[in-house]
RNA sequence: GGGGCCGUGGUCUAGCUUGGUAGGAUGCCGGCCUUGGGAGCCGGCGGCCGUGGGUUCAAAUCCCACCGGCCCCA
């Protein structure tokens, strides 16, 4: 391997994995030498970003009705264990405690996976009546899966260090329906303004979460064409209910089981931000999640070090008191140096101030996500730097959406699946038996990620296996 | 889950085959000089060579175990 500057990448193109590696070290979002696998350290400037991301989920939950919580994160496993008869092999990813202190725990303990168990525990206690109904809260807090030897930095982790989990409880099945189409839409929007493109697919029956009647997945596809699950929301209609004894008193005067969902979205919300906008200069931040917006970098010569510097200083105010999120890169470094620093850690626009500007009565904007500059006349800075930055979200949703359509391909035979699929991820048309399903993912080496459910219905497509009436769309490809 | 490769100042790395004073680049600190895409010069700082054990007069180097990382396959 060749010597690399601080800021210098390998090309996402040649070898994304590595890309990603030190993407992530020298924009500082994490530490990775932390000595326990599978974890690790978030930088400031990382958590910051991760922040803003919570705080867009955050606006979402509570505009529709969810409430934050917290509940512990340790479990003893009789509670959790009732769990596990879902869940099969289930306990051999919970880490486990089995000393308090100096002795051996009298039972077992484990740190949360996920919290339906912790949750149900309790709330069978507070859920007695028709008119508790429905509640909906969630939390965001770290969980730990003793899983996959192949770990990788916010992608496949033992510690989900920022784990945005929503759990509801209704009391008909036809509700939980609803709250799950809801999970749905707040996925959506929440992925459109991180301007990530997705995918909504139901699982399969045979790769559906265990202890759930069905769930829906939100999937992106990332830069080395394998898919990446961004979400998921579950429909457990009345199963926990039973395990845990979460019953209400409906108006009746009969006493029913309760129906609950979850919903979880994790850092990987951040992964497929920094993996799909982020190029070979380093990070390329949507400014709604960008610590910094923008970055003015003064450029002072010889003689007119004072009215550049006072130039700087002025837009910089001019911006922050406008709202924006401005930093003025004072420091003594050479301007070049400033440019690739201040690139690779994605600042959306960078405004530039020398002799020419601070004389001129203008400023040099650059954008970060086609590097196109124009002069700014200072009477309309704040004006144009707000259009501008909408301008840059919106270059790089489209951006985004190019790549994402040059990675879809749709199929109508089993063949031309295996064709398109060594590089793409393809969909075609599927009648809905499980026989079907299997067949193609025999033929094809790969997994179903799932299927647009009757997207196809009426059109008179047929199922790439047993040739019948196909009314939904199903997507295979490869997988994290 | 199966197989392979690797671990040397913060970062990247030479040295390991054939045991004998750990070398460079970058970074960091101080100073001078500079600033339109990673400047230059002078001086300085920074290492129990991943951890533990073994072999040996002597281990970064050879052997074993563990921890950590990367790659390929399922």
């Amino acid at each position: 391997m060749s010597h690399k500057k601080a800021f210098e990448l390998t090309p996402k193109e040649e070898n994304f994995s590595q890309w990603f590696d030190e993407t992530l070290f020298k924009a500082e979002i994490l530490d990775e030498r932390y000595p326990v696998k599978g974890m690790y350290v978030w930088l400031p400037y990382g958590y910051e970003v991760m922040e803003r991301i919570m705080d867009i989920m955050e606006e979402l939950m509570r505009k529709t009705g969810h409430r934050r919580v917290y509940f512990p994160g340790v479990v003893p496993e009789s509670v959790l264990g009732r769990e596990f008869r879902f869940i099969k092999g289930f306990e051999g990813s919970v880490y486990w405690i089995t000393m308090l202190g100096r002795g051996q725990a009298p039972e077992r303990l484990a740190l949360r996976p996920t919290s339906e168990a912790i949750m149900y525990e309790v709330l069978s206690r507070w859920i007695k009546s028709y008119s508790d109904l429905p509640l909906r809260i969630y939390q965001i807090v770290p969980v730990y899966r003793f899983e996959t030897k192949a770990t990788r930095p916010m992608i496949r982790v033992r510690e989900i260090a920022f784990f945005k989990e929503g759990h509801t409880f209704h009391a008909t099945y036809e509700e939980a329906v609803e709250q799950v189409n809801l999970g749905v839409r707040i996925y959506r929007e929440f992925y459109d303004r991180l301007l990530i493109p997705y995918l909504v697919v139901k699982t399969t029956s045979w790769d559906t979460f265990p202890g759930a009647r069905y769930n829906y997945d939100l999937f992106t596809i990332m830069p080395d064409g394998k898919c990446l699950e961004l979400g998921s929301v579950i429909n457990f209609g009345d199963l926990f209910a039973r395990t845990y004894n979460l019953k209400y008193m409906d108006r009746d005067g009969t006493e029913k089981n309760v129906n609950t969902t979850s919903f979880g979205v994790s850092e990987r919300s951040l992964a497929a931000v920094i993996a799909i906008h982020g190029d070979d200069r380093g990070l390329r931040l949507p400014p709604e999640i960008a610590p910094i917006q923008v970055v003015v970098v003064p450029i002072p010569i010889k003689g007119s070090v004072g009215e550049v510097m006072s130039a700087a200083e002025r837009a910089s105010s001019l911006l922050s008191e406008a709202g924006f999120r401005v930093e003025l890169d004072d420091s003594d470094d050479r301007p070049g140096y400033k440019f690739y620093k201040w690139e690779l850690k994605g600042v959306p626009l960078r405004i530039e101030v020398g002799p020419k500007e601070a004389r001129g009565g203008y400023v040099t904007a650059v954008r970060r996500d086609d590097g196109s500059r124009e002069e700014v006349p200072n009477e309309k800075l704040t004006a144009r730097v707000g259009e501008l930055l909408e301008e840059i979200a919106s270059g790089l949703r489209t951006q985004a959406l190019e790549y994402f359509e040059s990675r879809v391909a749709s199929a109508s035979s089993i063949q031309e699946i295996e064709e398109l699929v060594r590089d793409k991820i393809v969909s075609f048309p599927w009648c809905g038996r499980e026989s079907c399903g299997h067949r193609v993912e025999d033929r094809v080496g790969y997994s179903i990620i799932g299927y647009e459910e009757n997207e196809l219905a009426g059109s008179g497509a047929s199922c790439v296996v047993c040739g019948g009436d196909a009314p939904h769309r199903a997507w295979i490809g490869r997988k994290y």
